[in-house]
DNA sequence: AACTAATATGCACATTAGTGCATAATACAT
DNA sequence: ATGTATTATGCACTAATGTGCATATTAGTT
């Protein structure tokens, strides 16, 4: 249930509508925990029906209202009491993994081009982290809450860097198996 | 639906009982695709119904008889098919991540505890698979599905390593805020 | 004697996540 | 004119995952 607290967590910032929490997913947060934006607006809806964020509706001309959402004091609580719960492993996933685990009932030349293309992903993500780096934290004070997100960042930037070199190397062996 | 396929490799090695499978999920493949025994168990009545496995009972006295599930020639092509095919990008979903980036509303002191408690469970992860490459891998001849299971085996270890050093940096990082 | 682990299978229910679609207006490019 | 992107919300359906329970026997431990 932590997507619910993850939303929670954006609000403490400050208010927001569905579409700045879904794209805020697709950015800063969504770096940590992945959601869409069907995702973001039923969750919503159920924070509000608990009483957990209250909406407001802002009349726009031309385009859909917003509906704002602020956090309720109760929603604060939840967060906190979250952050006292025991945190889970997150589970593993990769199916470039296990195609690699049944290298013999695979395509090797396929494998290699999904590889390629999965170290071209992360080299992206690796990027657009840095970039983020650069722009809003090296060089400034920063404030505890900016140091939190700065150390998660920080992970973030090194376990692209060590996947890269990984699957670069994965590269070279599969290549010294087909010969 | 990596689940079906995760489980037809599996049979390509050797005919298994879903207890077999489920303990292979605990371990080997389940490095890379975790699944619980509920999940396996499911997934091979599917698997059943359309004909990619076939099952026969073996009878055994004391305990429940074992259903034994052999890939058939549909499933052989089920997987072929599946390894031409994109792979997805892991979904990251990390609640520790989440609380880092939350920091100005998380116990400072309960989160250093999580984050510690997590390094703890990669490192015990990082001696099991240390511990397989020995038993398994290390100065033997290996044929070429062997060879695919230590690159993917590898990259497992460099993996963990690195996000032990990382959680480490980041308590001493979480000990420079907190003073 | 009672408890625990291992072997072996699985259902029922609840929660979470993903896919596809629907609506509606503006701005900008082709 | 037509298409595409951006802003903005959300439903319906399907698929995947997790939780708790149920059954049944043997072997070993406290």
């Amino acid at each position: 249930m932590a997507l619910a607290e993850a939303i929670l967590v954006c609000l403490t910032d400050r208010p927001m509508s569905g579409y700045d929490l879904a794209k805020t997913f697709d950015a800063s947060i969504g770096f940590f925990w992945r959601a869409s934006h069907q995702q973001v607006y039923r969750e919503l809806a159920r924070l509000r029906d608990k009483g957990l964020v209250e909406s407001k509706e802002i009349e726009q001309s031309g385009r859909p209202n917003r509906i704002v959402h602020t956090i309720t004091e109760a929603g604060e609580k939840i967060v906190h009491a979250w952050s006292l719960k025991p945190c889970r492993m997150p589970s593993v996933k990769d199916e470039l993994l296990v195609k690699l685990y049944a290298l013999d009932h695979v395509d090797i030349a396929v494998l290699r081009e999904q590889l390629e293309l999965r170290t071209d992903q992360h080299r992206a993500k690796l990027t657009a982290y840095q970039r983020i780096k650069e722009k809003f934290y090296d060089g400034k004070t920063l404030s505890r809450a900016q140091k939190g997100k700065l150390i998660a960042l920080t992970m973030g930037i090194s376990n692209e860097r060590e996947v890269i070199r990984a699957l670069e190397q994965a590269v070279i062996s599969l290549g010294e198996i087909d010969g």
